[in-house]
Order: structure tokens, then sequence, then C-alpha cells
DNA sequence: TTAATTCTTGACGCCGCGTCATTTTTGACA
DNA sequence: TGTCAAAAATGACGCGGCGTCAAGAATTAA
């Protein structure tokens, strides 16, 4: 703040940094074992630091999920966009970002967790306002992007909007079956016992079944949508990092 | 196991009596507080027992919340049969077991919540073998129920399956919808920011437009939808009661 | 009544969170 | 280079909760 933002001094750098250790740390021991799993002396023991000085960066161990979780949407949020920009139907750029949802879960496991466990009372209502404001834009970027696209659709008339029906509602729909396919694949022991080999394909095909429910036109081809994969896959991989970019930690200290 | 189950001595009746009240005490420390909100010494405290009397019926934390989410799923698979077992064609069937999980969402708000917490691997691992099987018994049986449905559905003509899609696969995309979108509703920050009001009626809508998506006749009717929504809400508040059974806890032992 | 078994108790060891008074480091200025 | 106020780092401490276990109380069988 007193300082403008070129100029850091040689101390503020280190502390920026060790503020992206402890998440790196931090990361896999959330992932593996959850709230309980993550703790402040085992981070302040590995860092060779006093546990005080951990607290400098964060609060209390829900801000360092929260501020994972923050990076973890960021991700996603441009998973989302590199899928769907190089789409031009309407119809395929939801497809797309559906792809994109399939990257992101294989891609960063953990952080998926994470991004589960955030959203539960517990670890929500202790993190700050302002991380929790933070994380609440990040998704709202995300469902405005779904959003626009439906409305492009619904407009383009790719979308007939039966009566009573609004977009929200359809794209709120994917979802659902996105996002709790995965859930349930998760956590339900025992999901193939009742037949599900490929989750993803199975989640893929029902969002199909959903849009064409709706008549969302182009209806479903089974070529098309191969093709559809392979590519944005293939242009995935190519364009979008693995790596987290952790620059939501700006500017938000601990105490 | 000794005793021969219709003689219970006084003192085994009260010792059952007393897992019961143990639950009925966890339940809602674990609903607002998740596991960390589950206090050992805090029940041990409230029913004036030492800590060790309650060590003596479960075994950790983990299995009170187990035992917890075993009751909830024996409710839940009530509902669905009290649902399912009036109605004719198939795809009312499946509608009324929806309509079965939207009673239990909104009857058991607690219970649905630590259904959810007890699939992470924190909890499930640290419980014992015994109980996660019968959890996992639970749940294979509403799973079963479903897929028959579904099955009979398919065999009756109502429902073509597409090329490679298997009835299980419908069936898990109807349940994606309707557990995503419940859990969408209660952890996301602003679903009615993007102009979701009522979550339930969207499910629902959803949940048909998937069917219409592979066919599943009788297609969608609003007026035909609506009056079977009355029927089945009004037949489960009349036959099915909201308090829990708690059969399931019989011969599981603490340490 | 007595012996054996089963149940109950609560102090104990341990761990981990978050605090805060104290000490150390930093860097602006003379 | 020396001074000093502000910033940062430290780690012992208090607290609360989990799970254990040896010792004691109650129950049952004989």
């Amino acid at each position: 703040m007193s300082i403008a933002p070129e100029t850091l001094s040689r101390k503020q750098v280190e502390i920026r940094c060790r503020e992206v250790k402890i998440l790196e740390l931090a990361r896999p021991m959330v992932a593996q074992r959850g709230l309980a799993g993550l703790s402040m002396d085992a981070i302040a023991k590995q860092m060779d630091y006093a546990k005080g000085t951990i607290y400098n960066h964060f609060g209390c161990k829900e801000e360092i999920m929260l501020a994972l979780a923050i990076a973890a949407n960021e991700k996603r949020l441009e998973l989302f966009h590199g899928a769907a920009e190089r789409q031009q139907q309407s119809r395929d750029k939801i497809s797309a970002i559906g792809i994109a949802c399939e990257e992101f879960r294989t891609r960063f496991d953990d952080l998926f967790r994470i991004d589960c466990l955030v959203r539960h009372t517990v670890v929500w209502d202790k993190a700050s306002e302002q991380r929790r404001e933070m994380l609440a834009a990040c998704e709202q970027r995300c469902m405005q992007l779904v959003g626009q696209i439906g409305s492009e659709a619904a407009q383009a008339g790719d979308l007939p909007l039966p009566r009573g029906v609004k977009v929200e509602d359809i794209v709120f729909g994917l979802w659902s079956l996105t996002y709790g396919g995965m859930i349930i694949d998760q956590s339900s022991p025992g999901l193939d016992l009742i037949g599900i080999r490929n989750t993803f394909t199975a989640i893929r095909r029902n969002c199909h079944a959903l849009m064409d429910g709706y008549n969302w036109t182009p209806l479903y081809d089974p070529e098309a949508d191969k093709k559809l994969v392979r590519n944005v896959r293939a242009s995935l991989k190519r364009n979008v990092s693995s790596s987290l970019t952790l620059q939501s930690l700006q500017d938000i200290g601990g105490r």
C-alpha cells in the first residue's frame, strides 16, 4: 500500500515467495486428509520458520484452504476460456467447456477435492470476508461465461426456451450433471459395481441428452462429438499449462 | 450374540437406549459444524456418563457419523419405496423417486449434510469395515431400486437405448442431476444471483429434459407432472414418518 | 454368598491451534 | 557509519479435544 507496486524491497519479495511455498506445502496435506490434515505446525517445521510467521501470512488454516481454492478456480476459468474460444457454434462451446471440466478434474485431482471442501460451512465461515469474496468472484466469472454462451444460443435460435424455463436453469442442469457426476464418482464406493466404467463418457453423453431434450441444435452426433473431444483436449494440452499461477495472493495479510 | 434376541436383560436394554441417545445428541453437532463439531467430551458431559462409556459404543467419532449416515440412507430408501410403489408407468416411478429425493432433502436437511460428509476419505477410512459395508449396502439397495425401474422401462419399450448407452448410464445421469443440483444449491454462494429461484423445480425440469433427450416415454407433460408431484408429496406425507428408525445399531460394539 | 465377568470411570498422554510478550531484523535518516 | 522506530520473527503458553487404560463398581452365574 505505502510502496508503489513496482518496487518491492528484498524483504517483501522474500515474503511473497514464502506465501507460495506455504501453499505448495499445504496443498498435498489438504488434498489427502482434509482440513484436519493441514497442520500449521507441520508447515512451520518443514519451512524452518516459527509458527507465528506462518500466521503472519494466513490468519488460520481455513485461509490457506481458500487461497488454494481461489487458485484452483482461476485455473479452471483459464481452461474454460481456452476450450470455448475456438468453437463457433454455441452447442460446441458448451460441450467444450464440459471437456475443460474433465481436463481440470484429471489434471488437478487435489484441487478438485479442495474446491469441494472449501464450501463447507466450517471452512467458509472461518475464512476472512475478503478471501470469500474473491472466491465468490471467481466462481461468478465461470458461471457468467457459461451463462453468456447460453444466452447467445437462445438469441441465435439454437436453443428454444420452453415456457417457464430460463437459460440459467439449463446451464444449472449441465453444471449439476457434470459436477454431480464427478462428485459421485469420487465418493461413492462401488459405482462401477452398478456398471459405470468410464465416468467421463457417461457424463458427457448425459449432457448431450439433456441438451437434446431441450432441442439445443445441432442435436447430438456421435462422430462430430468424438472429433470435438479430440480437438479440445489437444488444444488444451497445447495451450493451458498445468502449473498454478497463485496470483491471487496479492495484498491479503494474516493477522 | 450369546443371548437370544428376544430376551434382552434390563442392562442390555439400557445400553441399547444409550446408543440412540448418543446419536440424537451427535446429530445436530455434526450437522452444524461437521466432524470437528462432534465432540465426544461434549456428548459424555451432556449424557452424564464418562467418556470411556461412550467409547464402549462407538470406537471413534467417525463411527458415529457412519451410524447416522446409515440411518439416513435407510430413511431415504423408505421414501423411495413409498414414492415408487404407487406408480404404474416406468417414467412416473422414476419421477416419483426424484420427488422422494426432494422430500428427503427438505425433511432431513441435517442428515443430507451428514451423508455428504461421511463420504470423505478422512471419515470413511477411520470407520470400521463393518459399518462401511453396512452403509455401502444401503446405498446399493437404493441404486438397485432405481436401476430396476430403468431396466423395466427398457424392456417394456418405454426407453429405447441408443448405441453405446446402458440403462445404468442414464440412471447415473438422473442421480448426478439431482444430487449434484442439491449439492450446488447448498454450497454455492449466490446461485440465485445467476437467477435460480426454486432449485427443486429447476432440477425436476432438467431431469425431464434428460429423459426426453433419451426418448423415455411418455414425454414430458407439464400438467401431468404437476399432478404427479402433488400426489406423491401428499402420499409421502401420509405414509412415511419423519422420525428415524435407528435399527441399524444392532450388534456393533465399540472397542 | 462368592467368584467371575462385564461395565464404568476419569485421569493421563498426546497433539494441534492460535496468541502474544519478547527479541531480532530492517531500513530511513543523520 | 550509527541511531532508532517500525516491521517481522520467535516459541512458550493456554486451551480444548481425542483416545487409552488401569483401577474400581455393578451385574450375573453358581
